[in-house]
DNA sequence: TTATTAATTTAGAATAATTCTAAAATGGAA
DNA sequence: TTCCATTTTAGAATTATTCTAAATTAATAA
């Protein structure tokens, strides 16, 4: 793939998104950079957001169904998500998984995403009140 | 939760997810049950749909990112997605996974779900002209 | 069985996220 | 500088989902 045009409007979106460790949704990524840079609309975010997802430079969430999250962490990882808050969490440490053989036949296995679900350490003492 | 209603609208809903590994899309749902039942309503579709996932019947996949899908399978199962013809695969084997003891520390981790990707048996053959 | 009623269904409107469009603006090569 | 392919833009279009309020109906009790 070619290189790519350097607006200013690009630049000011990757600027936001980079060590970004939020995974913000399209809506956030808009407003936080029309902060800055009034002139800029949001099908230049989408565009832009398409462009940098075709080149790898961030990945598509599908965690929350509603909403389109992007994470721009290039290093492999995984998920936790707080069931309390919401939140989502980087885990980049490994995870070895155990495949079975008679898996590992009947699928040709390039890769694998965990999502681990519990409850993250700021909502751990508020336990008792979940239902 | 209370019992529901046995309207025919929910049966035929039911009926249709019942074993049906497709993992079906709301619109799928509701032309299949339309055929069968044309005084189906989709927004009866979204109501059924909600008050099954409520009931923990059926979950809600977060695999693809525009049209929400729904598996009726209750076994706890992981998911194999074809990277070339796009199909999700339910994975019933258990799965290990190996946690650091930092990562048990970090989080109070109540399960996971794992997304396997690659090639699948039907596809593994046409490898060479995927990109 | 029949009457009652709370729950459900319905069509269509409303909302929300995303994609499309075509005209205007612009980065970067020549 | 000029040129032009690429990008941006505002707003319209599309798509999935949710809402609304009136009509229907399953299940209960008389």
């Amino acid at each position: 793939m070619e290189n790519f045009k350097q607006t200013s409007q690009r630049l000011a979106i990757i600027d936001y998104l980079k060590d970004n460790k939020n995974h913000p949704t399209v809506e956030e990524i808009f407003k936080s950079v029309k902060d800055k840079n009034p002139h800029v609309s949001l099908a230049t975010v989408y565009n832009t957001i398409d462009m940098l997802k075709k080149r790898g430079i961030i990945s598509e969430l599908t965690i929350n169904s509603t909403k389109r999250r992007y994470d721009p962490n290039p290093n492999y990882h995984h998920h936790f998500i707080c069931l309390s808050c919401k939140n989502v969490f980087d885990i980049e440490e490994k995870i070895n998984i155990t495949l079975s053989e008679e898996l590992k036949n009947s699928y040709k296995i390039h890769g694998y995403e965990i999502d681990l679900y519990g409850y993250c350490n700021n909502c751990k003492k508020e336990l008792s009140g979940i239902d």
